[in-house]
DNA sequence: TATTGTTATACTCTATAACTATA
DNA sequence: TATAGTTATAGAGTATAACAATA
């Protein structure tokens, strides 16, 4: 039998459950989510990315890093990816020559899209054994808990 | 200014906010916890398999690894750094040779009831932007998260 | 001088496979 | 043949510093 992690719950009381727990609930995310963009060719790092300029296009780099949490050398690496699968475009901006202004591509939209739909329903798979009423409420506490003021 | 992370909240209806919440749930912590850990000079995934071993000495390695769900390999790692510190033992197994029994040291002990002192409050200054009923069903509502049936 | 993006470096974490010694 | 632990290796993720171009 292969060795795999994640078979046992651990006592309920232990002050450092707390780490513990975030970290096995943020690899099931990494995994539900990326079982689903696999066969896009992206992981949720690169839709995490594109979601963001579909919203608010275009950004800098900077602004893109700010939103999802990501330091500036990553964002670097994931628009890499993303300009090598010709689903995003950097541009040097006419007002700062400094700031690289980040745009989808049509084809980059096009993706976007079906990782929406592929993903449409991960959250909800992923909450599935929370019961319904507690399952808004566990979204609106976790970003509490991850962004406090 | 120098470039963080965490500076801004994404959009609360992204399909993979959880995704990115959950990771900064898991930084936020481990930080909080290493904050206090350090001057004891171990980090979280020392505490917890102390911990572990607290709870229910002596284990194999195999033991140690479900219940803080790590694999073995990190397991190893997490001992060859207790066993240099003198904080933990490796003895053979008598009934089995295979196995390793893993035991804390007096000096491990000790280390771990500081490290328990110093981190008492960790788990409640995460959780002290949530409102006060909220504390513990957000608890609950993770280890259900992270384990689900 | 400070900032944007880039490159280089390094350290941790994780995953895999190969190895040993036992069973 | 299978298992417990070890070692080696490689891939991500993250952090820092140094750098080029520009402000």
């Amino acid at each position: 039998m292969a060795q795999k992690r994640g078979e046992i719950q651990l006592d309920q009381s232990s002050v450092f459950a707390i780490g513990l727990l975030l970290r096995r609930a943020h690899t099931r995310a990494v995994q539900a989510f990326g079982a689903k963009l696999a066969p896009l060719g992206i992981e949720l790092k690169h839709f995490a990315v594109m979601g963001v300029l579909v919203a608010d296009e275009p950004l800098s780099q900077r602004q893109i890093g700010e939103r999802v949490d990501s330091d500036k050398v990553s964002v670097v690496r994931i628009l890499d990816d993303l300009e090598a699968k010709g689903l995003a475009l950097r541009t040097s901006s006419e007002t700062d020559r400094r700031v690289k202004t980040i745009e989808l591509t049509p084809e980059g939209r096009k993706v976007y899209r079906a990782a929406h739909r592929a993903s449409r329903g991960v959250e909800a798979t992923l909450l599935e054994d929370l019961r319904p009423a507690d399952r808004d409420r566990f979204m609106v506490m976790l970003r509490r808990f991850a962004h406090p003021e």
